[in-house]
DNA sequence: GCCAATCACTTGCATTTTGCAAGTAAATTG
DNA sequence: CAATTTACTTGCAAAATGCAAGTGATTGGC
């Protein structure tokens, strides 16, 4: 199990154990854009939210270290990595996919990123 | 459209909105007692995480607040209230849902809890 | 080859949020 | 009635986020 962060004591629930792992907003939203298929630094930082530099490079470290993606070199810029989610990651897409259906269901004025990849890989 | 928390900038992606309004892991994990049952505040005190009381009644007010939940004045004990998910609230089922089944599926050790709703209200 | 621009992060510090523990008023219990 | 319990509230320390500048590497133009 993943050590809890902050001061959150241990438990087995799943709800919360996953949740150690992806359950703030950061991580889910680099997700989503994972699932968009962005895969550099660049692309992320991007994204209409406007994350900050250091909670990007941050999070995509403990994604990594979580096991949810993998950096490789990239081939497109020498020096800067690709980012991709592993399978474990991409089981993470009904996530993803429950919080969009909602968010379309009940948030007016929001509307489907295109692109986003709902089949299987 | 819920003003972003923090500096998050405007967005009309689903997600992005959805996550304005639960994408922190207190309020998934207070979600996640409502469907199990919870209805009162020693009862969310008492969850295996440990949450502080500033946050616990700070997010069930902003539950209240975007809708999720109602607060009724408690049967049980004069002066307290009993917080009870409205149907918007419910419509996150899928999503606690499915963070609790990539949980059990990824993360060793977690079990599920007794109880939790999965079915129809 | 040189230099400016761009990029992928990193760093320093201000602001915000969370966490801890004590406080307070109301309600319950003995 | 007094003590205990409960449902929050408050004050402040610790942690996380946000902003903007910094740094080294790479690219592109000349």
């Amino acid at each position: 199990m993943v050590k809890p962060k902050g001061a959150g004591k241990r438990s087995v629930c799943p709800v919360a154990c996953a949740l150690d792992v992806i359950g703030d907003r950061w991580t889910l939203l680099i997700l989503r854009d994972l699932f968009v298929g962005k895969t550099h630094y660049r692309e992320f930082l991007a994204s209409p939210e406007g994350i900050a530099t250091n909670i990007l490079a941050s999070r995509l470290d403990e994604l990594a270290a979580n096991g949810l993606i993998r950096a490789t070199p990239s081939r497109e810029r020498e020096g800067s990595r690709s980012y991709r989610l592993t399978a474990r990651g991409r089981s993470l897409l009904p996530v993803v996919r429950a919080i969009k259906e909602w968010g379309l269901a009940q948030i007016p004025g929001t509307r489907a990123l295109v692109g986003m990849k709902t089949g299987d890989r």
